[in-house]
DNA sequence: AAAAATACGCAAATCATTTGCGAGTACACT
DNA sequence: AGTGTACTCGCAAATGATTTGCGTATTTTT
């Protein structure tokens, strides 16, 4: 089934591909259709298999459903993502849980900047 | 000039807006076109007037610039936005500077979940 | 007032993603 | 093996937010 090839790109991924790049890449191993990416895609999202999340150039990242939370520091310059494991917001999340009786259930999270090494270019 | 119209619907409201929901409220008063929104909207936010944010729904939704830094709860269930000022990334943001060298000069975070009034209903 | 610069409307284009539909394939039960 | 039911896919067309080309107003500058 190509729902596992797919699946398989993205488990090797290290970081959020695109649908386009996850079409690409299955593309080399089999024949497959764009809407058959979406459609796996937004399967494997739904089983909680896989994280969507669309970021501020309105793409949709896809990512291993994980346990370690991520969340990404993008470069406004040469647009690659970098991932950092910081996050105090469960902290933040359960503070306004309490206070505002909200019930949070996931948190997209997103810097902008330049990266160091656009940084030294720029110079 | 519509621009001024424009930019105090934005100015007036509480929370931010979609274009759809801007060009709405000025259509009440004046004639416009969508696009002539969009292409304002656009050049509020060049000029750093107007702070523009796409949300995991791929909306862009426009605040006023702030100064006050907002961030948003999002029920996922009425899809109704409260707004937060509950917001340590600063923090954060020095210290993922400091530790990679990323310069970071925004971020954007969501929070979703379900609000007080939809856990009521739901129970 | 003429020239140069903007603002705007309208229709068509974009681009990521979705959907309808029809054909192919797999699994289940008789 | 035969039939039925349920997926899986490909393909082309549809979607929906946003952008763009272009011709016409309207404003600003000189």
């Amino acid at each position: 089934m190509k729902k596992d090839i797919i699946f398989n790109v993205i488990k090797n991924s290290p970081n959020s591909l695109t649908a386009e790049e996850i079409y690409n890449d299955v593309s080399q191993d089999i024949d497959v259709n764009l809407s058959t990416v979406y459609r796996t895609l937004n399967n494997l999202v739904e089983k909680d298999l896989v994280t969507k999340v669309v970021r501020q150039d309105k793409i949709a990242y896809y990512e291993l459903a994980n346990n370690e939370h991520k969340h990404y520091l993008i470069c406004d310059n040469c647009n690659n993502a970098y991932s950092t494991d910081m996050c105090d917001l469960d902290k933040i999340a359960r503070k306004i849980k309490k206070e505002t009786g909200f019930n949070i259930t996931s948190h997209t999270l997103e810097f902008h900047g330049i990266c160091p090494e656009c940084l030294k270019n720029v110079k």
